[in-house]
DNA sequence: GGGGTAGGTCTGATCAACGAACTGACTCTC
DNA sequence: GAGAGTCAGTTCGTTGATCAGACCTACCCC
């Protein structure tokens, strides 16, 4: 097999991890779910990734237990794509992921960070608020907010996960449309 | 381009991080660089990855800053793959994704735990120690518990990182040899 | 009927992963 | 000194996933 999720030798967690989330795309849809979006042709135009892959994925993402399909009209059946508790389970490693991003693979464009709603205190390396001693914030309660190009104020999202019923971050920010609504992440250097 | 790491259009953080780590095999290098395998073979022998893929992955990882390659011996010229800083900031995500793991990806072999070595209280799903309120445990710090087959004590490790000057995680503990070292990971359902 | 929307499937080209064989520079053992 | 072993690769043919783009189906609105 060339690729894909075998990692049959590998006989860890971490293992059993990447053969859900390790394959391309996988863990940038998750991504997009944490942020709304929940529909084929919304993380289609976001993500600009091929139809067949996004197809493949979102099946193999929802037989995981990471999505679930919510039907939100019967003809022709259409799905919402929302994430499961297991998928919600996943803010930590993205979270990671991200602010690890921001730090050591960074281009320099920093425009979003992260942080907690109650308080306003930007989450800590692994989405915690040190604030309020929180040691994991839920996504509900995240706060994300646009560094502004101009250095004027940025606007402010909340991280609505499943909870969202609209897609509010789909609206584009600063960019033209698109793939550039999602531009950016935590700012490089500042841990 | 099919597949590697071109994440071009996705102008974030995370996608960042996943042109670094986000190939098939370069989380499973990182992870096995904690544990304390520095050299090709090692590695080889342990993940059992074509060479060809894992010559690559180690050119790549330590081109993008998260290995640095150590001479032991001048000829044939050899080299140590030693995690650098910027790989040691690994550790948030590495461990959230095997807690993840354990939690929903798992196929009911838990083997293996994280603890704070100082008190001996196992790692929260960030990688922080409860009992300390330490928000973020270093991989120095970490001990890593087997759980035995049997019932019995299992072994107890340090995640030794690149303070090890040897890797004594290589030594195959319960099963016959290789890949079996490693085996196990977070125990599921044990939040 | 024509156009638009939504969620796919199909196809051929491209390219990465895989396994196995091979290479080169050494060291060790007999 | 010959042969075997070690270590870190490189090369090559096969397999199969990704990609871009065209096409399809089912419905809605005008």
């Amino acid at each position: 097999m060339a690729l894909g999720t075998d990692y049959a030798q590998q006989d860890c967690t971490l293992a059993r991890a990447l053969e859900v989330v390790g394959e391309r795309w996988s863990l940038l849809i998750v991504r997009d779910a944490f942020y709304g979006v929940r529909r084929f042709n919304d993380f289609l135009v976001h993500l600009d990734i091929p139809r067949a892959v996004l197809t493949a994925r979102l099946a193999a993402l929802t037989e995981a237990g990471v999505l679930r399909k919510e039907a939100y009209q019967q003809s022709p059946p259409r799905y919402d794509y929302v994430l499961t508790d297991a998928g919600l389970d996943l803010w930590p490693p993205l979270h990671a992921l991200m602010r690890w991003g921001g730090r050591h693979a960074s281009r320099g464009e920093p425009t979003r960070t992260f942080h907690h709603a109650a308080c306003g205190s930007r989450l800590d390396m692994t989405g915690g608020c040190p604030a309020c001693e929180v040691a994991q914030v839920a996504p509900a309660d995240v706060e994300m907010r646009w560094v502004s190009d101009a250095g004027r104020p940025g606007r402010v999202d909340q991280v609505a996960a499943a909870l969202a019923t609209t897609s509010p971050l789909l609206r584009p920010v600063r960019g033209a449309a698109g793939a550039d609504a999602f531009a950016g992440g935590d700012d490089p250097g500042n841990s």
